[in-house]
RNA sequence: GGCGGAAUAGCUCAGUUGGCUAGAGCACACGGUUCAUACCCGUGGUGUCGCUGGUUCAAAUCCAGUUUCCGCUACCA
């Protein structure tokens, strides 16, 4: 039996707060584009994905339900895997952060790296703020205050595990430096060099002690396991890793994985975090980690508050899965986000996939229907329009392999898509309805018909990796000259105006505010709740160190020499207060002036960017991050106090 | 503020080490065709290749400066 290659890749494993969108959902599929192109090349390809299910959003939302943070996690993961499987994605493994063996092997993991002096108990020594639950260091505060709060922190320490990240900084930078193809696209090796390993590693806490949901360290059970010690080593234990020594075969034979796959918000704890804590465990470094650009809606980042999600299985219902596979793989380039809206999916459905592809396999078979039964054989009528026709076909899985070996995944597609372009220009060339008519080109006819077939399915065979149903059903109406009797719409065309007026009923737009003074009608059912970390009580005289009052913005304008600041003057009582605050992204200056909001008045002043600021405008942030004033809902002078 | 990237046709983008009249897809217009899902094929652009200088026989491509946008990071009272 002769030795196939192995190919072992990996996605993320998801995050199992909530159901997955179409950004998310378009990792899996690329992954399941490279996975099933790998063993279309002959490799021995392990495909893993999964869910990452501890932590204290988890935990949180579970109480929130009424349920144990384990059935909330059953669910989701459910979910998710139910989404994975609508999508058509072949992972051979689905792994689980619950999962009883991967727990095991954290905690393995997690002594082992103790014993050995890589992960040592220590404190975050270090200056503390009370309200904000949060350690500083002397070099993090900021005129001696909390940098979060501006208020009084005491010294203090609490218990926390930390690995020596520094211990492998060195052999880290070494090993990037000697293989530039590690991380990929190339421009962010720069980014991880110069922020976080040239400047000199933190060590990184492994452990907390303010939640329960998670894996414990066995030898101090106070603790649980901090995400990341737990959720990248999901890529060695799902394959079978033993930390005392005893890995199973699979594990010698797949690790080190040939690519993980992840989104680019997470590549820092990819190529730096996790091959450090490979090094410690001895083990060698994957190959190649690939941080893919993230898809968003066409309006701005997709957001639920904005009612602009795509869902895979909606998406699905309008389309069709291999329709969507092509959008996100198709819609997606290599460095750049991606984007993806209602109309460009109809475009392409209506472009590529109706008119291109599924046109072209209908006139196909309807003619080798009506001219020849349904059979054609090779009859060798060869004539020179044939040749180009052959040289694209011939060279086409060699663009495409090019293409897929650079993770070009949708240049590849397009390469797919160029020889049924050629095909259908191939019809035009040889016309064989002429032919048709002359009875002694009814061998000619039939030759071209077999060409066009060859063409036809080497291009779908290709297509088998990326739209994998719809390379079947191609095959399966025109294999090896022989054809179905009715050909079968591959795809239909849909009409934009009905698709958007079904998305509006869908999706009823959520009215924009007019400019912010008129009170909103009530929520929709289905309001986005946001939990944030819960802080210690304070009691009524903390409260009531705070004075906050209503103040009137008279002037305001941008800080120069800052990105997200904005300075305003603001009348409180008969004081103007100078204030900065950091809603560049929200509010344009012009629009903040003549807004009565509720100022935070006795904060100490400190300088930001260079400019004094003397107070704190109070604002209400949303999960994206998106801030609003807040503002007094009758008119009230300025200086009333807020209490 | 630090580091890096990008600016090319109405839209989305390609343009390898500087080299012939700057490309593709979509959209649009016209022409052809009828096997086919009103489809397919062909033809069509006065694009200041962000702006200003420079190097060169030759620059979208290299250098300097400049504007705008983006990423990471810091900061965001």
């Amino acid at each position: 039996m002769s030795e196939k290659q192995k190919y072992y890749i990996t996605t993320a494993i998801a995050y199992t707060s909530g159901k997955p969108h179409i950004g998310n959902t378009y990792e899996i599929v690329l992954a399941d584009a490279i996975a099933r192109y790998r063993r279309s090349q002959g490799y021995d390809v392990f495909f893993q994905t999964g869910t990452d299910e501890h932590g204290q959003k988890i935990e949180l939302k579970a109480e929130e339900a009424g349920i144990t943070p384990k059935e909330f996690v059953d669910n989701v993961s459910a979910e998710i895997r139910r989404i994975w499987d609508l999508m058509d994605t072949s992972y051979d493994k689905f792994i689980r952060t619950t999962d009883e063996d991967h727990e095991k092997q954290v905690q393995k993991i997690f002594k082992k790296l103790y014993d050995q002096g890589d992960i040592y108990k220590g404190y975050y020594e270090g200056m503390y703020c009370t309200p904000c639950e949060s350690f500083f260091t002397e070099s993090q505060l900021v005129d001696g205050k909390c940098p979060d709060c501006g208020r009084e922190v005491q010294p203090a320490k609490e218990e926390a595990y930390f690995f020596r990240m520094s211990k492998y900084a060195d052999r880290l930078i070494g090993y990037i430096n000697e293989h530039p193809e590690f991380i990929q696209p190339v421009s962010r090796k720069n980014e991880m060099m110069n922020n976080f390993l040239l400047p000199g590693l933190q060590d990184l806490c492994v452990s907390r002690t303010s939640f329960k949901w998670g894996i414990p360290v066995d030898f101090d059970p106070k603790h649980v396991t901090y995400v990341w010690l737990d959720a990248l080593t999901n890529y060695i234990t799902g394959i079978g890793y033993d930390a005392d020594g005893n890995s199973t075969e699979q594990f010698e034979k797949l690790w080190p994985a040939d690519l993980h796959l992840i989104g680019k918000d997470i590549i820092r704890f990819h190529t730096i975090y996790w091959p450090i804590f490979l090094m410690a465990l001895g083990l060698p470094l994957p190959k190649q980690v690939f941080g893919h650009p993230w898809l968003l809606q066409g309006d701005g980042k997709m957001s639920k508050s904005k009612g602009n999600v795509l869902y895979a299985d909606e998406l699905v219902d309008f389309f069709g899965v291999d329709a969507v596979r092509y959008f996100v793989l198709h819609e997606m380039p290599f460095e750049n986000d991606g984007v993806i809206t209602w109309e460009l999916m109809v475009e392409r459905l209506n472009s590529d996939l109706a008119n291109t592809l599924g046109n072209l396999v209908n006139r196909t078979v309807s003619m080798t229907n009506k001219y020849f039964g349904g059979t054609v054989t090779d009859k060798g009528v060869a004539e020179d329009v044939d040749t180009d026709l052959m040289a694209v076909i011939e060279n086409t899985p060699k663009t495409v392999d090019a293409k897929m070996d650079g993770l070009r995944v949708a240049d590849a597609i397009t390469e797919i898509f160029n020889l049924f372009k050629r095909c259908n220009k191939y019809i035009d060339e040889t016309m064989p309805w002429v032919l048709a008519k002359d009875g002694e080109k009814k061998d000619r006819l039939e030759t071209v018909l077999w060409n066009l077939i060859q063409g036809i399915t080497a291009g779908a065979r290709l297509l088998g990796s990326f739209m994998p149903s719809t390379s079947k059903k191609i095959l399966e109406q025109l294999g090896d000259g022989h054809v179905t009797e009715k050909p079968e719409i591959l795809f239909q065309r849909l009409d934009l105006e009905e698709v958007m007026k079904k998305v509006e009923e869908l999706h009823p737009r959520k009215p924009e505010d007019a400019d912010g003074d008129a009170a909103q009608a009530g929520e929709g059912a289905g309001e986005e709740v946001i939990d944030i970390e819960p802080k210690d009580e304070i009691t009524f005289e903390q409260f009531g160190a705070m004075q906050f009052q209503v103040g009137e913005i008279i002037a305001c304008e941008e800080v120069k020499k800052s990105k997200k600041l904005l300075c305003s003057q603001v009348k409180i009582g008969s004081q103007v207060k100078q204030i900065v605050s950091g809603i560049k992204a929200h509010y344009t200056p012009e629009e903040m002036v003549g807004k009565k909001v509720m100022v935070l008045v006795n904060l100490k002043p400190a300088k930001l960017a260079g400019v004094l600021s003397e107070g704190m405008l109070l604002c209400a942030e949303d999960a994206d991050g998106n801030l609003s004033l807040m503002v007094p809902e009758k008119e009230m002078p300025a200086g009333a106090e807020i209490c």
